[in-house]
DNA sequence: GTTACGCGTCAAGAATCCGTCAAGCCAAGG
DNA sequence: CCTTGGCTTGACGGATTCTTGACGCGTAAC
């Protein structure tokens, strides 16, 4: 048996998903909008998500985005949408699986059970939803961030941006890591949106030297922590 | 880039498919029967497998089978059939992905990038970020170098040129390779790149007479270290 | 001895990269 | 409909880095 959590706001699919899934021995939890299921997979880490792609809040490719800020559970999408490119884009956001409705129960267990067994040879569950990096504190749940203990009023790229930088505190990000990482793959050459955010994150943080947020020309970025005090 | 065992005894199918993953700069290795593939995987173990159930010799589902017993390799199912027990089928026996024919380039491509990243995910970065060569330590991971423990400022090119030079630490480079590593093929003729730059790193390395960074007249440059110490 | 060649040395112009700032654009919300 | 906030672009100066050309020196060939 296992958790899945089950993200969908059109009750009736939401209803026949858990109905199925519970039949067949798992433990199901429900949400219906995307903050709710973030905020649910902080609280009860589920095993496998199933989240579809048609919330009222949030696009479900943020969801992905964001969920994959700070934690690798398995995430199967589902969406009415059959064409390739949306396939791909949410496969590129961090989803594991895609079905296209409607779909069998069956098959929607398949995957789940598919999805368990690669968690199994997944490491342990980091579920790292803070991120300290020296003077710098992130809470990627609720896309917040606090500088010396003061609260900075971040926008969602200027917080990924940061929060990449601060999951691997001390070490070089290249610019090419941070843009695919950050904006998505199609955006490697958009080396300019690097000089832009830096500028703000900079100015947002008082960093007017950029003794924090540190260049290497050429390279990348990195951020400057003290000493070993690293993430998690 | 990574490689790929295409498994699929329809040569039409099969070779747009290598020339698809080809172009996305994977490197596509191809069996047309059940049991040739599973030689192959034996022999040279790709990254991912596409392997399409409708084999002359073997049940694709028995090749999952066998192939679960001793490997671990994900597996990305083909087939005309996209009914829904032929699916659960399949996953249940050791495959980690569908795909209902026909399908598109970048839908297989994404998948198996989702193969990819499940199986990177579990090696995580036990990658050579350091290079030892003698008095010389590169940190390739910050882009940082020190010789003899004091730090050295290096440029780019000049890092890049001298991370090349310690990763053959000891063996004589030649002039075209060192060009075509570090500045790329075309600058193949650019001798005189290297005087400059050999000349600019002596120079921060306090290396004046040449003793670290030698040079083999009419054939390229070479790092000398005591004995046969050479990288990690 | 002279010539040719390859290398080391140096400096200056060209190109690149970054930081900075402002304006345009687009979508969400009132 | 208008406002607002955030993302995307474009422009420019200053600093760094790369490229290019010039010259001298030593060595090896003639």
């Amino acid at each position: 048996m296992s958790r899945i959590l089950i993200v969908d706001d059109d009750t009736d699919l939401l209803n026949a998903c858990r109905v199925g899934l519970q039949a067949l021995q798992h433990q199901v939890r429900t949400a219906e909008t995307g903050h709710d299921g973030l905020n649910e997979v902080a609280l009860r880490p589920p095993d496998v998500i199933v989240l579809d792609l048609g919330l009222p809040d949030l696009d479900g490719l943020q969801v992905c985005r964001r969920l994959r800020t700070w934690s690798d559970i398995p995430v199967i999408v589902l969406s009415a949408d059959g064409s390739e490119d949306r396939k791909v884009e949410a496969l590129d956001n961090g989803a594991d699986d895609y079905m296209t409705k409607p779909f069998g129960m069956r098959e929607l267990d398949a995957r789940v059970r598919v999805a368990l067994r690669h968690r199994t040879a997944a490491i342990v569950d980091d579920h790292v939803t803070e991120l300290r990096a020296g003077r710098l504190r992130l809470d990627l749940l609720h896309y917040e961030a606090t500088f010396d203990d003061r609260a900075v009023d971040l926008t969602p790229k200027e917080f990924d941006f940061l929060a990449y930088l601060a999951r691997h505190a001390g070490k070089i990000c290249t610019r090419r890591m941070i843009l695919e990482n950050v904006w998505g793959s199609a955006y490697a050459k958009e080396l300019h949106y690097l000089k832009v955010y830096a500028y703000r994150i900079r100015r947002k943080l008082h960093d007017e030297e950029g003794l924090f947020l540190e260049n290497d020309p050429s390279v990348g970025y990195r951020l400057v922590v003290p000493d070993g005090a690293g993430a998690h």
